[in-house]
DNA sequence: GTATATTCGGAACCGGAATTCCGATTCCTA
DNA sequence: TAGGAATCGGAATTCCGGTTCCGAATATAC
């Protein structure tokens, strides 16, 4: 991540944090329909502030969603854990939608063509997808998912279902149907 | 649709038809990421004449918008003529993706949370429910889709393969696997 | 406690894009 | 084919939000 260099004046660390939190409330809520001097104003600092700290609007977002990434990672690594092959692939799958859920930025993040300079974030993306292959491989090879299964379908479905996550569809529901289509019928 | 009144002047409703299909076009290769300027220069006119014929940006957009939802409606039509419930659900399946999958900014429409303003379009987007809606129903009692299967989870499994539409997402894969969930296994 | 480097704050600046305005132009009717 | 209404064109205006700048305030070193 946009490592946060040793010997920070402690001010400086303390209002850094702010603009994070701050942040990450704002763009979950609201996707990007947040004006940085409203992330300003709510983390109690100036503008000029938080334009020390970040780059632009963009490197703020990307280190936000970063963020995401990494709590998504050690969410991945928890389900890896399980030692039910399928406990641990429905485990993965619904603790990332769950938490994408709330988090408006994040989803337009992975839904949208936004296909430039996500610098940082694609380091946690990877790691992320690696936990995700290791698990669908287990599954498959336990026989619960069907043979032809796919990491790249792992994207398909939660794409999908985060595309009904907006109004009043019912992702959940959704994923259900999905699940029947991907799952190896028992017996 | 917003009535094209009676009694345009031969030159106006030329003009207005030279808006539509530039905006149509622009649209659905950019989204929402384009001009009104540009709109207006690619139909040979000026940013005044544009906003003679539509009050604002939204208010085009809503138009070209509304004109797809047209042809999807028709398309429907045609799927429900079909003797076969299970041909005329999967044409309108795919007929209604195939036709999306080119227009950017319809899919936004769709996916996107805008809620407000929709005005027109809401309208036409009822009748093309009310098709779905007999279709689904006809392939339900053939015992071709699954008997809980309801006209909303046409509309999860669409938005589902929408999702799927950007960059290298296969989304037709994905209908596959969604398609797996939802019909009745020949015996 | 003073000096010096950092950091803060927020008014001012800028660029981009939507929308307005009104004189010039074109159509249509009598 | 003249008159007047309807329409056009595009420069000028407005709005909006990101970004910059630099004097003031604050922290740390000595």
């Amino acid at each position: 991540m946009s490592a946060p260099e040793r010997s920070l004046r402690a001010d400086a660390r303390r209002n850094r944090e702010s603009v994070i939190d701050a942040a990450s409330e704002l763009f979950a809520r609201r996707g990007d329909n947040v004006q940085m001097e409203e992330i300003a104003t709510r983390a109690g600092l100036g503008v000029g502030t938080l334009y020390r700290h970040f780059a632009d609007k963009r490197a703020l977002r990307a280190a936000i969603i970063g963020r995401r990434f990494e709590a998504m990672t050690s969410l991945a690594r928890a389900a890896e854990e399980l030692a039910d092959p399928w406990a641990a692939f429905e485990s993965l799958l619904l603790g990332y939608l769950e938490s994408a859920e709330p988090d408006v930025a994040f989803r337009l993040a992975i839904l949208g063509p936004e296909e430039a300079a996500w610098g940082d974030i694609v380091a946690e993306k990877t790691a992320f997808a690696a936990i995700v292959e290791r698990v669908v491989q287990r599954a498959v090879d336990a026989g619960l998912l069907r043979a032809d299964f796919r990491p790249d379908d792992f994207v398909l479905i939660t794409r999908g279902a985060m595309a009904n996550m907006s109004g009043s569809a019912d992702w959940r529901r959704h994923l259900t149907l999905q699940l029947e289509g991907i799952r190896v019928a028992e017996l």
